[in-house]
RNA sequence: GCCGGGAUGGUGGAAUCGGUAGACACCAGGGACUUAAAAUCCCUUGUCCGCAAGGGCGUACGGGUUCAAGUCCCGUUCCCGGCACCA
């Protein structure tokens, strides 16, 4: 068999597809809602690297999905684009000079080059890219929407700054500790930022997951990342000041075992509540903390730290006066950044009151077989957080915890000294960077009038040329330079008034960009209502867990802002999400170019063709996991391409194939049908490779076996499958030709093969007519050799008979 | 520590409802064709005992349920990912 011609192949039916414009998708009415899909890819960062063996896996996958429905008769929206502001384009301007547009295009040609030689079924016409003007004055737009709503707001709360990067991240891309893109240890710092108030839509965002059709372990990255808590904020009095101490807490029915209380130290409180022989030990203590970065106060305080600040709270349930200390185990920024803390149920509080010989009251003890609980005597022995009956409690005891809870959140709201409440770890995104390459905030701070946005007829508002790209670190970014774009006039009052220099991050344009696909050279709306309507929401999504908390929180938080106005018309914007597994290198570890493990996709396809590389990686395996890469694996699906070449070189008849083959052909067909709708790609190309090997025994081949396959075939290896479609006569490109159907009769087989077990143990089988009763069945079991000689001189105890399956001798 | 996912031949992986474990490939070995090689085709290929017929064992480990367990239940180990002083 000789190696077939796919490098004049593959090229004629990627021009062929490109000339009559063969994926282009149009909001056509005559296709019902359910007869239309949106299929997307998360589109790649065109990286100087060029495309890697991991795009194509999800690039596959989703053309195959793609090309399937549309021979089943569905309208298909299929886009590609690029997201295209990002840091290394501007570090590598920072090097050579080069503008980050520059390359940047250059990338994008390279990248759209490699994905058009491996034969995607891409509608190219709605190509977007999110760092061209055109593009981006609708992220401005947007972010202006987000402004006006009070989703944006400005802070000068200390954030993640990565000393490398020269700029600010948000919580999701700092990596325990570390920057998630250069791996620099984060350290903290003060400066004014650009915030989102993605806060606002936690509830929102936790509870609309349910409704989703996401992989449970995204999901569930989500629900810990968005960290919903149910508990009661309860205020206690500082003692001699008046002030009012209000702390968060999820065991409201311990309050009577708080023995002391908590400050963060930067709490506002500290300074004033602080005695005077404490001050000089809490004002190092403060400065010390101040010092440390967030891996240092995390990582190295597994020995709890304090100091006491030599003021007392007064616990409201007991009116007992209780010590206030500062440890930076208590977190500023969740909560209040004050809590109370209750040594004996609280393992936390438990290892500070040890080290500081703080009181110990048992407030919750274990009910014995009668449901009832007795306080052990004086202090207890061990820590324990787990649920019991409240013991020390006045009111509360006796009661179990679910029920001490509500009551004591009953009492605390009927005397006004607290509520019952609920707290969340996201935090708001820090939405603005200190950087040049990235769409500039559209935003003009004056004087008079404070922050005013860009008017939208002035949008986009592009990025300047600039003499240096590279970031002063001062908190500022090198747009702040540039005077001549800095000074600018008020648009509300006309006066003197400077730009907003932050750029945003590089999530921003990614937020949205399924949407602008929708509609991609629409100058008068980000996209046209009645796009959104034909297409909304995303069907199928397919791209890598990596975003799981980053891309897909955020671009689900800007949707649902864009739905509250009225502009889209879903709440969710990606309703069924697959993660495609890594591609890991020949020796199972993450391909990198320091380990040299590295696969260039454009080696495959040279020495391989497009097809086969296509086909190999959906053959690996399962595409939700990660799976080596065998270059020595490729050789199994190109004997199979070369075998369906090779069938094209031969007779096609019209007679009728064999009973036998008829029946393999609908079997096939129903197989690679199933799995293909369900993304089992793998054992579709096994189905398939089986019927492949049957006709390659023929020296003609009966039609009505050969078209079924190449028209299978045509999603997964579309070039060699035009071809073939072509040879087999027709005019008509594939595309949209009619998907095989299968008759279910045709793939019933006329007998069964029953499985014969003696106390389980297979010991035979023989073939029974359909629809055998058990006593023929059992009949013919026993008249099997060795299941005589099995049951010879033995009591049959139990007989079991799966009719269509099985016979099971149970014998003493 | 907490949460989520996983473990099947030398390798990647198959196995609808609990009903023939190892489909389809890779690798390896053998054979046919050939002057030879390549390519192709055919055969063998979980493991142990056995000349064979045949039999024992086998889906990370230990239990359990069942006529029957890779699949269900309980416990353990290891691997991968996420979070990690979140009160």
């Amino acid at each position: 068999m000789a190696k077939y011609p796919f490098s004049e192949i593959e090229p004629k039916w990627q021009r062929h597809w490109e000339e009559h414009r063969s994926f282009r998708a149009e909001e056509d009415a005559s296709f019902p809602k359910e007869k239309r899909r949106y299929v997307l890819d998360m589109f790649p960062y065109p990286s100087g690297a060029g495309l890697h063996v991991g795009h194509p896996e999800g690039y596959t996958a989703t053309d195959i999905y793609c090309r399937y429905l549309r021979m089943n008769g569905y309208n298909v929206l299929h886009p590609m684009g690029f997201d295209s502001f990002g840091l290394p384009a501007e570090n590598y301007a920072i090097q050579t000079g080069t503008h980050p547009a520059v390359t940047t295009r250059a990338n994008i040609d390279r990248f759209r080059q490699q994905i058009k030689s491996l034969g995607f079924s891409y509608d190219w016409d709605r190509e977007v890219s999110t760092c061209e003007a055109d593009y981006y004055k609708w992220t401005q737009w947007i972010f202006i929407q987000l402004y006006q709503r009070g989703l944006a707001y400005e802070s000068d709360a200390p954030i993640n700054w990565c000393p490398s990067c020269k700029t600010g991240l948000a919580n999701e891309e700092v990596k325990d500790g570390e920057c998630d893109r250069c791996g620099t240890k984060v350290t903290r710092k003060r400066i004014r930022q650009w915030m989102l108030r993605i806060t606002a839509y936690a509830d929102r965002l936790l509870e609309d997951l349910d409704g989703l059709d996401w992989p449970e372990p995204v999901k569930q990255m989500q629900r810990n990342w968005i960290g919903r808590s149910e508990g009661a904020s309860v205020v206690f009095t500082v003692d001699g000041h008046g002030d009012a101490l209000e702390v968060f807490t999820t065991r409201p029915d311990t309050l009577f075992g708080a023995t002391y209380m908590v400050l963060a130290p930067e709490h506002a409180l500290v300074a004033r509540i602080t005695s005077a022989e404490q001050k000089a030990a809490v004002e190092a203590y403060v400065d010390g903390a101040a010092k440390k970065s967030d891996l240092e106060r995390t990582d190295l305080a597994k020995d709890k730290t304090g100091v006491f600040t030599g003021a007392y709270a007064i616990n409201p349930v007991n009116g007992k006066k209780i010590p206030i200390w500062i440890s930076d185990y208590v977190l500023a920024s969740y909560g209040t950044g004050a809590i109370m803390a209750v040594p004996a149920h609280d393992e936390r509080d438990w290892d500070f009151a040890k080290a500081f010989g703080l009181p110990i009251v048992e407030v919750v003890a274990k009910p014995g077989p009668d449901g009832k609980a007795a306080p052990c005597a004086g202090e207890p022995s061990e820590c324990t957080a787990a649920d019991g009956v409240a013991v020390n409690s006045g009111f509360l005891d006796g009661l179990g915890t679910e029920a001490a809870k509500k009551a004591m959140i009953a009492w605390l709201e009927e005397k006004g000294l607290g509520k019952g409440t609920i707290n969340y770890k996201l935090r708001d995104w820090l939405f603005s960077r200190q950087r040049y390459w990235g769409e500039p905030i559209p935003l003009v701070h004056c004087p008079k009038c404070g922050v005013v946005p860009v008017p939208e007829d002035q949008l986009p508002l592009t990025l300047p040329e600039v003499s240096s790209y590279e970031p002063p670190g001062t908190g500022e970014s090198p747009l702040a330079k540039i005077d001549d774009w800095v000074d600018t006039t008020c648009p509300t009052c006309g006066g003197p008034a400077r730009r907003e220099t932050n750029t945003m991050p590089q999530w921003a344009g990614s937020c949205w960009y399924y949407l602008r696909y929708l509609d991609p050279s629409n100058p008068g709306a980000f996209v046209g209502r009645d796009k959104v309507d034909y297409w909304m929401p995303v069907d199928l999504y397919v791209g890598g867990v990596e975003h799981a908390v980053l891309h897909l929180l955020y671009s689900r938080f800007w949707h649902k802002v864009l739905f509250d106005l009225g502009l889209v018309n879903t709440a969710e914007p990606f309703q069924r999400l697959v993660n495609q597994g890594m591609i890991l290198g020949e020796d199972n570890q993450k391909m990198s170019k320091s380990r040299g493990n590295v696969i260039n996709p454009d080696d495959i396809v040279r020495e391989y063709g497009a097809d086969a590389l296509r086909l190999y990686e959906m053959f690996m395996g399962p595409l939700e996991v990660s799976k080596p890469w065998m270059t020595a694996g490729l050789v199994g699906v190109t004997r199979f391409l070369e075998r369906m070449y090779a069938l094209g070189e031969k007779p096609v008849v019209d007679a009728g194939p064999s009973a036998e083959l008829l029946k393999l052909t609908h079997k096939t067909v129903r197989k690679v049908d199933a799995d293909t709708a369900s993304l089992n790609f793998n054992t579709a190309i096994s189905a398939m490779m089986v019927l492949s090997s049957e006709l390659a025994r023929l020296d003609s081949l009966p039609r009505a076996a050969y078209e079924p396959l190449v028209l299978m075939l045509a999603p997964y290896a579309p070039h060699l499958a035009e071809e073939l479609w072509e040879k087999l006569g027709h005019r008509e490109s594939l595309v949209r030709a009619a998907w095989p159907s299968y008759d279910p009769a045709l793939c019933e087989d006329d007998e069964d093969t029953i499985v014969v077990q003696v106390n389980g143990k297979l010991r035979g089988d023989f073939k029974a007519a359909k629809g055998a009763g058990k006593d023929a069945l059992e009949a013919s079991a026993k008249a099997l050799a060795k299941v005589a000689e099995q049951l010879a001189g033995k009591d049959v105890v139990k007989l079991v008979v799966v009719p269509g399956k099985l016979v099971n001798f149970v014998v003493r």
